[in-house]
DNA sequence: CGTTAAACCGACTGCCTGGTCGGTTTCAGA
DNA sequence: TCTGAAACCGACCAGGCAGTCGGTTTAACG
């Protein structure tokens, strides 16, 4: 096998054991050593390829975090010509994932920005950004929706994409030990009433 | 000094800075020594009024956490007529307090959670509980709503109560390092658009 | 004043963690 | 087959951690 492709190959094993480890434990409760034994390498391997743990972190934010974000909650809503409709759809798709355990990384998001808060402000910075990009992305759907008639003109686009991944975050922190398929049945059911809200009145 | 009350002013103290420092730090990383090294105290002391950071913490969340939420979350809805206006006014004061970079115990109670979620189901039962209370009464004021003609008869309350926790624990998290002031307007503004799709029509 | 128990002290232990480093294995290319 | 660099190993270090324990201080009370 080419070097440079061992080389990605292992990098990425690891960052996907470390992600996974990082998002169920925590990064302060992970070792580097629980990652390795999991992956049957050894301390060696790992700071050959990394500098440091803050710095394997922060590749697996830019590379894994950042386009899983970008292809499970951006793309899916840039298409498609009603945003409140696909918007409603990809949370809902999200939160399924979610339902069975895998990773949404929507909340994997939010939990990392609670967890560095304060503690490690270069990384928050990091997550700030990827929560920027999905901002704009949904400020601009919003936007396109209101030229197509399918958003109110007055609203607040900034106001309501900022809205919309609140409630995104603060369901997935609910759905901690809670009741998942209940609290996303009834999440999507009141995000519904309030798209209503930013929708034009159908003169009948 | 009665000895009794020594014993409670000094745990207290304890549970004050550890609170602190817990809500600032996170758990896992602040140390016992951390907090005593704060209060001018030693290992010693902290023993002999504690079993351990475990149980020290559980007391905190239910001696201050808990109370907290109940005094600024809770009781300032339970006496209002209108339901919907309180909860508005009740989380706007809370966002302030944020703001302000003060402890507002909503967030405390979501940090926390997203914290031990996976690593201590114990700790992350009692935060529930809190949660439930917290949800409970949100449930018990808006029926009163129905009744009073405050809020529209049709809506689903626990539904409502979960997505107003959801979108104000998110609203916070989105809070850490971004611009409170404008996020905080934002996210009343928005509340309002929604509440008013939760209210009864009025014919004019 | 002397007693006694509660309150507090701080050195210590055993364990874990991030990070280092000299050495070993692997394997593509000559 | 030989070689050299990339990839990997794992013992080791320094520092931090929760928790222990024998001892000291404090102050209420007889």
């Amino acid at each position: 096998m080419d070097k440079n492709l061992k080389r990605m190959a292992t990098m990425h094993r690891m960052q996907v054991a470390g992600l996974e480890l990082f998002y169920t434990q925590g990064y302060y409760n992970t070792s580097i050593d629980d990652i390795l034994k999991k992956l049957n390498l050894s301390k060696g391997a790992f700071y050959y390829h990394f500098q440091s743990k803050e710095e394997f972190f922060i590749s697996i934010v830019q590379n894994l975090v950042f386009r899983k974000v970008y292809s499970m909650l951006i793309e899916p809503i840039e298409g498609e010509p009603n945003p409140l409709r696909a918007i409603e759809i990809c949370l809902d798709d999200a939160l399924q994932t979610a339902e069975h355990n895998e990773m949404d990384f929507g909340f994997v998001l939010a939990n990392f920005m609670t967890e560095f808060n304060g503690r490690n402000e270069k990384i928050v910075q990091y997550l700030r950004d990827i929560c920027k990009v999905w901002e704009v992305n949904l400020v601009t759907a919003l936007q396109r929706g209101k030229s197509d008639g399918f958003v109110e003109r007055h609203i607040d686009s900034e106001g309501v994409a900022s809205y919309i991944m609140a409630s995104y975050f603060g369901i997935r922190t609910l759905m901690v030990g809670g009741n998942a398929r209940m609290l996303r049945y009834n999440y999507i059911q009141q995000m519904r009433f309030y798209f209503r809200s930013l929708s034009p009145v159908v003169i009948a």
